[in-house]
DNA sequence: CATGGACATCTGCCATAGCAGTTGGCAGCC
DNA sequence: GGCTGCCAACTGCTATGGCAGATGTCCATG
């Protein structure tokens, strides 16, 4: 992320390399911005100074703006301005428990239209998180972790589902901060939920990998620290 | 009831009815132009001649068309047009599934957060259900389940949870064309069910709000003819 | 008749300019 | 000092024009 780095709330202009239209690179490099910690809470954004600073015109800036509201990201009121929104621990465990719900139906949707080939990518995918796991690898761990939830996403082949899930894992480096660190040693339990998924989704028994989806996300945003208490049911034995 | 009244010398807000920005008013429209079946599916929409059938400029009908895209309605090619997009029975039935768990996320989350006034007018919204019902209503029955459902998106406070709700309750109307006529006896089975989630909002039991309502959503769904087979689980006992 | 290439025309995309509503502050009055 | 009203400087919002890329037609060429 050597582009983007400048002072704090600054944000250097884009560079011209893709081919992606100026409101898309504009929409990710907000995202970027607001979620690494730059653009705090609270800050107020303005179309122009925006558009000047990335070196672009108003109308992609207003664009990217817009896509960001739909996030949920910032608010803007008529006439008066656009502003960074706030995001407590209590709105980010929402959005958690949100992406938890959505990511269970999208593996029930993967473990009914999932082929071949996807589920032999899982096989390459779950030898990588053993891997990563043996050795603590976190950025492996992390990539192959992407890897896996994304096959998933886009073997549903729903639009709407695959693009309420993008906008809800940006939240995830949000709320992960303070939890960098820790992970103590529940990396073999994600790895057994990870292979778990897969069995479900190879006996194709979609409630099955729908629970253990749901319960996998859940899990994993309690040690995260996002999700404070385990939301057990009220029978305890 | 007059939207002025209020205390002695206190002015009341300005309706915010026609101050909406064109581009919102534009959303709105086509979104309801698409569902009510004018501009069927692969039908060509461009962004100059529906800006003049407007009467307004391109501006407004592009973030338009972009929100519309954001929801699945409509897919544009790059440098080559936007489309209405297909929406088969199977994509309306991932849809419904995906809002089925919404809405249970939704419900989950009222109750952890409904107040005393919410809980009230749910009474009232469940007497005029139980008059509808009695009188085979259906005008009744949607209004008052309509704002059944509103009142708990809203007492969630999620705005990302309101906004997906609202873009996908918007192709009920799609799917429920069919079974229009029919809807048999069934209608007392859906009181019931309204019924049972508000008495789970009122114990403040996430898990079994979530629940009910989820089921509800589905089964209403099935008999609506979006969803076809009730997805039972594979042990037929 | 079949084929290929140039041109008119369409598309989405972006830049510029100006509008109307909002805000902050400063002068002027009580 | 405290309050009122005005003005300049913002803000988001919209209109207009023009850009490059994609499409379809028509004529020249084999």
């Amino acid at each position: 992320m050597a582009a983007a780095e400048t002072a704090r709330g600054r944000i250097a202009p884009l560079a011209e390399e893709d081919t992606l239209s100026l409101g898309e690179r504009a929409y990710r490099r907000l995202r970027e911005s607001i979620v690494q910690g730059m653009l705090p809470a609270g800050r107020k954004i303005s179309e122009r100074s925006l558009a000047t600073q990335l070196g672009i015109s108003a109308q992609p800036v207003r664009e990217a703006l817009q896509r960001l509201e739909q996030d949920g990201m910032v608010i803007t009121l008529p006439r008066r301005g656009t502003v960074v929104a706030e995001m407590g621990p209590a709105q980010l465990g929402e959005l958690g428990r949100i992406r938890a719900a959505l990511e269970g139906v999208a593996a029930a949707l993967a473990a009914e239209r999932l082929d071949a080939a996807a589920l032999a990518t899982f096989t390459s995918i779950l030898a990588r998180m053993k891997a990563g796991t043996d050795a603590a690898d976190h950025d492996i761990l992390d990539e192959a972790n992407e890897e896996f939830h994304a096959l998933i996403h886009r073997a549903t082949g729903n639009l709407f589902l695959m693009r309420s899930l993008a906008s809800l894992r940006a939240y995830d480096h949000l709320g992960r901060r303070r939890a960098v660190g820790s992970t103590p040693r529940d990396l073999p339990k994600a790895l057994r939920e990870h292979q778990g998924i897969v069995a479900a989704l190879r006996r194709r028994d979609p409630a099955l990998a729908e629970a253990r989806m749901r319960a996998h996300v859940l899990r994993s945003l309690v040690t995260n620290g996002v999700l404070s208490p385990p939301p057990r049911g009220k029978r305890p034995p």
